[in-house]
DNA sequence: GGCGTAAGTAACTAAATAGTTATTTCAGGT
DNA sequence: ACCTGAAATAACTATTTAGTTACTTACGCC
């Protein structure tokens, strides 16, 4: 498709004409249905919200994605296409093996940290038995690379005498994300529990440094 | 209106004597709620369905438990009074140290594996910011003497020489649950990216083997 | 044995909510 | 310019759903 060139006259809109912008309203109704779909989940969230929050007439939503959930898996969809687009941006094989590693874990907890929406809408499809992860394809095209890089980063690690060998690049990474998933997700429950809020600055960096020494421990030589 | 009509059958009385149990009733109507709550979330889940599911009329449910939002803290408190009951019951401290925390490794892993249910009423329950968990200060009086245990352990493991010194008892549990709830609550998604099934038997195995594997090298001496 | 209360039932309602219909308005291609 | 299809709006509907009303029936207690 054709970049649109906007050449209207600056000026002049004297009565109100309705502008037009597709492109903006789908934008518009993918980032309201983000936020009350994390917010709500997805039978909490009401479609009448969602198009309030977007500015837009309920109907442009049916028009552009069909109903309800077919909206979910659309805002599925860009959230797992961000994930991996960034998580394939990371250079893991770029100087020493440890310092690999610890930028992976960087990543994934200022990943969750950056974007809380992430773990509610994951939650909310996982409720669901990840029927709206339909498309596994795409999305296996797009996690090998980083499975291969993160197997490449171990067997580095190994051969430089810094990681033993045998450590499944899957079960770290699975372990690395779980230990900030949990926590960041059930840190509700969690703070009544332990009687202090672990949302607090410091406790979320004590947090992000267990995760290093945890990573660290379980793949040293 | 259309008022029965002196309709009373004077042939057939004969009608099965509804039997009452009250106590047996609220029962039912937690664990149909339990179950529903469970697979749907707090939105997702239908009161009706509820109340079917319970063989009793929806009346009751409203009778025994006000509504929908303190029926699902009522599921909740059970939760939570079963888990720390389960949790309070373990003996770590007898035998080795070592010995302790593998048991307390198993005991998590078989819990979240034999309630499934736990997992997404915990899920539905954080997304509401664990907002049911009210009473806390009886859940505290019921987890300070786990987390004594707890302290415990690793304070013997470090006499014994098998644990190293400065391990916090907290972050050593939050790890060993979050390692366990994120593989089984996400494991629909994560099946997808790795390309096997995580729920099989064989992956289940090696799962709680890593996480022993985990746990230990974290605590090392 | 009868009586008051709690257990139980059936049918209803008011509000919410996903999805539509009918219609108007803009904007780009020819 | 103008014509056509897409963008946009307002008002509507058919269901669903949490919660109620009004009533009947069993059971424990004196």
């Amino acid at each position: 498709m054709p970049m649109k060139v906007d050449s209207k006259p600056p000026k002049e809109p004297v009565r109100k004409p309705v502008r037009r912008n597709p492109d903006a309203s789908q934008q518009r109704i993918l980032a309201a249905a983000t936020e009350v779909f994390a917010a709500q989940g997805l039978d909490g969230a009401r479609v009448d919200d969602i198009a309030e929050r977007a500015g837009i007439n309920k109907r442009m939503l049916y028009h552009y994605f069909g109903n309800k959930d077919e909206l979910f898996a659309a805002v599925l969809d860009e959230l797992y296409e961000t994930i991996f687009r960034e998580s394939a941006a990371l250079d893991l094989n770029a100087g020493p093996p440890p310092d690999g590693l610890a930028r992976l874990v960087d990543f994934v907890v200022d990943y969750y940290l950056d974007n809380p929406h992430a773990i509610t809408l994951l939650n909310a499809e996982n409720l669901h038995k990840a029927r709206h992860l339909k498309n596994s394809e795409r999305i296996r095209a797009i996690h090998l690379p980083f499975e291969d890089m993160l197997e490449k980063l171990l067997a580095r690690g190994v051969a430089f005498g810094d990681f033993r060998p045998g450590v499944s690049g899957a079960r770290l990474y699975i372990s690395i994300v779980g230990l900030t998933y949990y926590y960041l997700s059930n840190g509700h429950s969690l703070s009544v529990f332990f009687d202090r809020n672990l949302y607090d600055r410091e406790e979320l960096a004590a947090w992000r440094l267990h995760i290093h020494d945890i990573a660290e421990r379980f793949v040293a030589a």
